[in-house]
DNA sequence: TATAAGGTTTAGATTAGTCTAATCACGGGC
DNA sequence: GCCCGTGATTAGACTAATCTAAACCTTATA
C-alpha cells in the first residue's frame, strides 16, 4: 500500500520531530535519509497529498496522527527486530541495526505477532529503545538526559544508546557501556569530552558519543557496572 | 545489486526449466510472475544484456551459470526462511510460503548464515523441498515421481508437496498427507482424480494436487502413516 | 530597510518497472 | 508452398524515485 521508501521517510521525520524542533524542515531530512533536497520536496508532497504529514511550504514538515501510527509501526518492526536477533539469533547489538532496517517493511503482521511473543512482548530492544506496543500508542523516546549534560560527580545508569553507527557501538560494548550499567561521571574536559568510571575503569567519550547516551540519576541501591544486557 | 524484481524472474526462470521444457517462452514467465509479455520481453533484455540468462528471441530464455547461482541463492533463502518459520516460530507449513517470499530478497548473508545454524544445516525445507547448500550447487530437484503417475497398488512416500498454494496444503496437512508419510493408491478414477490411504483413512485428490506430489517407491520395512515433519 | 546567505522549490532529465495497442515472426495445416 | 493463428516483440505511455541546475523565499544583519 505504502512503498518503503515513503515508510522511511515517515520513520525519518518521526526520529526528526523528536530529536530537534518542529517542522522539521527539508534539508534535515534530505540528510538523514541521504538524499537530495529536491528529492525530498517532491516527496513530501506525496505524503502531504495522502495525508501523511501537514506541510507548509519553505516551513516544514509534522507528522499527522496517520503518519505517526505508520511510523510507530515501522519503528515497532525495527525494534522487535533488533531484539530477536540480539536474543534468538546471538547477533552482535552493534550488528542488528541495519539487518532491522531492510526487514522491518517485509515482515507481515503475524511475523510481528510471532516474534513479539516469542520474546515475552520485551518493553526495550537492545540499545534502550522503547518497542511501541502492539496498538500502536507512541512510546516516550525522551526518558532521562543526555550523558552530556552531566557534570563531574554525578552518578547515572544507562538507559539509552543510539543504535545507528555500528562503529560507536562497538566501542561502547568494549567500554562496557551498555543498557543498566551505573557510571560516574569523573570529568568534563573543553568541548564535551566526558570521562566515566565503569566499574574499575575509566573511559573518555567524546561530545557526539556522550549526547547521544540518554541516562538517568542512579539510586543509591545500584552498584556500578551492574545490570545491562 | 541485483533488484529483488529481478531475482524473482530468475527465481521464476529457475523453476520454469525444471517443470518444463526448455527455453522458456515469454507468456510462461509471464502467467507466472502474473505480469504482462511486454514486461517480460523488456525484463528478459536486461537480463540477457548483463548475463544471467542466455536469450534467443522469438524462441525463450535459459539460465546462464551466473544467473542460476543467483537463483540458487534466492532458493535457498527462501527454503531456509521456511523451514526456520515452522521451526522456531511455529508457523504452519502452509503459511510460510508467502512470508518467505517477502523476506527471501532482504536478508544478509550474515542472517542466512545464522538461521542455517539455528536449524543444523538442514537438507529439506517443510514442503520437501531441498535446500541448496552454502555453495550455491544446484539441488536436485527432481526426486522420485508424480503421485499422478501411479496405479492401483503402489505403496509410496512422499518426498515433496507444493509450497505455492496456501489452501492445498491445508487440505494435505488435514488429510493427513506430508513429506514421508506413506501411502497406498487404491484407485485411479478418470480425469486423473487418485485415492489414496493414509492410515486408516481414504483421500482423494484431484490430478492436479496429485501431480503437485512427488513420491518415491515405499520400501516394505516402513509404515503407512509413519514419519513426516 | 536593503541585501546577501541559506534553505527550499521548480524545471527538466533519468532509470526501473510496468501497462495497452499494434505489429511482427514462426510453424502447422491445407 | 501459402496462410493463419499463436505467441513475441515493438511502440509509446505512465508512475515512483531519484538527480542537477536554476530560480525562488525568508530572515538575519549591516
Ligand atoms: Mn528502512
Ligand atoms: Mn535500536
Ligand atoms: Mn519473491
Ligand atoms: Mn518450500
Amino acid at each position: 500500500m505504502l512503498s518503503d521508501v515513503m515508510e522511511d521517510y515517515l520513520k525519518a521525520i518521526y526520529y526528526l520531530e523528536r530529536e530537534g524542533d518542529a517542522p522539521v524542515g527539508t534539508s534535515r531530512i534530505a540528510e538523514y535519509l541521504e538524499v537530495t533536497s529536491p528529492t525530498v520536496t517532491s516527496m513530501v508532497e506525496s505524503l502531504a497529498d495522502r495525508g501523511f504529514i501537514e506541510r507548509e511550504k519553505y516551513k516544514g514538515v509534522e507528522l499527522t496522527d496517520e503518519g505517526e501510527t505508520v511510523a510507530v509501526e515501522v519503528v515497532r518492526h525495527h525494534r522487535l527486530l533488533e531484539a530477536y536477533l540480539t536474543e534468538h539469533l546471538d547477533y552482535d547489538w552493534s550488528e542488528v541495526h541495519e539487518e532491522a532496517d531492510a526487514l522491518e517493511h517485509h515482515i507481515s503482521e503475524e511475523f510481528e505477532r510471532r516474534v513479539a511473543e516469542a520474546l515475552g512482548d520485551p518493553e526495550v530492544d537492545p540499545h534502550g529503545d522503547p518497542i511501541p506496543g502492539a496498538d500502536l500508542t507512541p512510546p516516550d523516546e525522551g526518558v532521562g538526559t543526555r550523558l552530556s549534560e552531566h557534570g563531574s560527580g554525578d552518578r547515572v545508569r544507562v538507559e539509552r544508546v543510539s543504535d545507528r553507527d555500528a562503529e560507536e557501538l562497538a566501542y561502547l560494548q568494549d567500554a562496557g557501556i551498555a543498557p543498566g550499567i551505573v557510571l560516574e561521571v569523573t570529568d568534563v574536559a573543553p568541548f564535551g569530552m566526558v570521562t566515566v568510571a565503569v566499574g574499575d575503569e575509566e573511559q573518555s567519550l567524546p561530545e557526539t558519543v556522550a549526547r547521544s547516551i540518554r541516562v538517568t540519576t542512579a539510586t543509591g541501591s545500584e552498584d556500578r557496572a551492574v545490570g545491562g544486557a
